[in-house]
DNA sequence: GTCATTGTATGATAAATATCATAATTTTAA
DNA sequence: TTAAAATTATGATATTTATCATACAATGAC
């Protein structure tokens, strides 16, 4: 990771439409200035579960996905977030420490914002306050109703989903190739390595997909769909 | 559900103590005057989904669950909500309309205010708005953290981590009456209702736990959480 | 009270998934 | 470049869980 000298561009930053709508111009300025946008590279550490919460963190380009590991050893994927979604959604408000961890999948940049500042312009800027509160609630629901309903399938159904979730979310493409290998893929949908394999194999054989190791190419997306609406 | 006159005491609320810290005399006042009290019945419907968000709704007494129902009318808990839980915290602020239900499991008594008040308050009160971003952040975290916390689990795990549940965290008692029956307990975890009351069995056979009905009486408490910890 | 319905219970079996074993391939590090 | 490690892959088997069947108890409607 290194930091970036500040270009204090932040007008030009997208994630200026999401919510700084609202804030006045010379708190945009104290922001840009004091805001540090950090490089990474593919599978850099960007969050560490434990490390006290001391910035306001989004995702400026990359993906990065966050994640918990237990006593085993063993990981659960929470979230994969991509470009303009907030890094440390959960906890940033209620809590003094992460209690999950966020590696970068591809080369990533983001920019910090120092979280006592931010909390101080939710304090004076109340316009400001419901923007970031419909967002965070928003990341917050998105979790926990797709968690539902993954919940709900069988191992193709979940793995259908998981490839359609990249090609439609995140590459907008038939063809991608997948951030993630299929361990992580398992820590992800909540099922083994092995069964993960074994289901793209199937989806291999039955015509559905091509797989170039870590590359995918949807070739029957229709009956895709129909595995992850059904399985 | 009945509506109870307005007894216009804010004052003695315990939700005051939660968010009401930072609010002026005179909003309290006006929430107060505005406020609605609904009395329900253990099985009512508090919130349907579907219907659109319009207030901003706390549990004053009893206990509700929170759900979704799939298309084939199969059930999915999200969570128990008990005195002083925000009853429609998902989506309230990030969208107009419910996308999940809410029952009485006893009988119950909410305190609803105006949404757009709220909102207002939220504008015009940073303070007010911090400590209620903190509060919809912990629990939303809350869901997302016991959500993996569950996943991991086998049925014997979930069952126990179920009934430690309600022993430590909403009866505070080794003998209490389930308030949910043996499909929604299997609704809550994600298992079959055949094999939740199979577990149970089993637990029993064991002398971990005795049954009587609804009414469970945790003998080995111990068992049940080294059960629930590693299962 | 009686009957229908729902909930609880248990067994037998089927299906899904995990685990273990092994090998080929790819990636990483020396 | 080569050896070691990790990843991908597949088969065999064990385990877990779901499904189906049946029975009895509890509850609610009439």
């Amino acid at each position: 990771m290194k930091e970036v000298p500040n270009k204090c561009d932040c007008k030009e930053c997208d994630v200026r439409e999401m919510f700084y709508e609202h804030v006045e111009e010379q708190h945009i300025e104290f922001v840009c200035v004091t805001k540090i946008e950090k490089v990474f590279k593919k599978g850099d550490v960007i969050i560490e579960a434990g490390k006290p919460i001391e910035n306001f963190i989004y995702l400026k380009s990359g993906l990065v996905k966050l994640y918990k590991h237990d006593e085993n050893g063993k990981g659960q994927i929470i979230m994969i977030a991509k470009p303009f979604d907030f890094v440390n959604l959960l906890s940033v408000f209620s809590d003094t420490n992460y209690n999950y961890s966020v590696t970068a999948l591809e080369d990533s940049v983001t920019c910090n914002l120092d979280l006592d500042h931010i909390k101080n312009m939710i304090r004076t800027n109340g316009e400001f306050a419901l923007s970031i509160m419909k967002k965070i609630s928003k990341v917050s629901d998105t979790i926990i109703l797709e968690s539902l309903t993954v919940r709900k399938k069988n191992i193709h159904g979940r793995v259908a989903y998981i490839l359609l979730f990249f090609a439609d979310n995140i590459y907008e493409d038939k063809y991608f190739e997948l951030p993630l290998n299929r361990r992580e893929i398992a820590e992800f949908i909540g099922k083994t390595t092995e069964n993960v394999i074994r289901t793209l194999s199937e989806f291999r054989k039955d015509g559905i997909i091509k797989i170039f190791g870590k590359f995918i190419e949807i070739i029957d997306k229709e009956k895709l769909q129909q595995i992850s609406d059904f399985g």
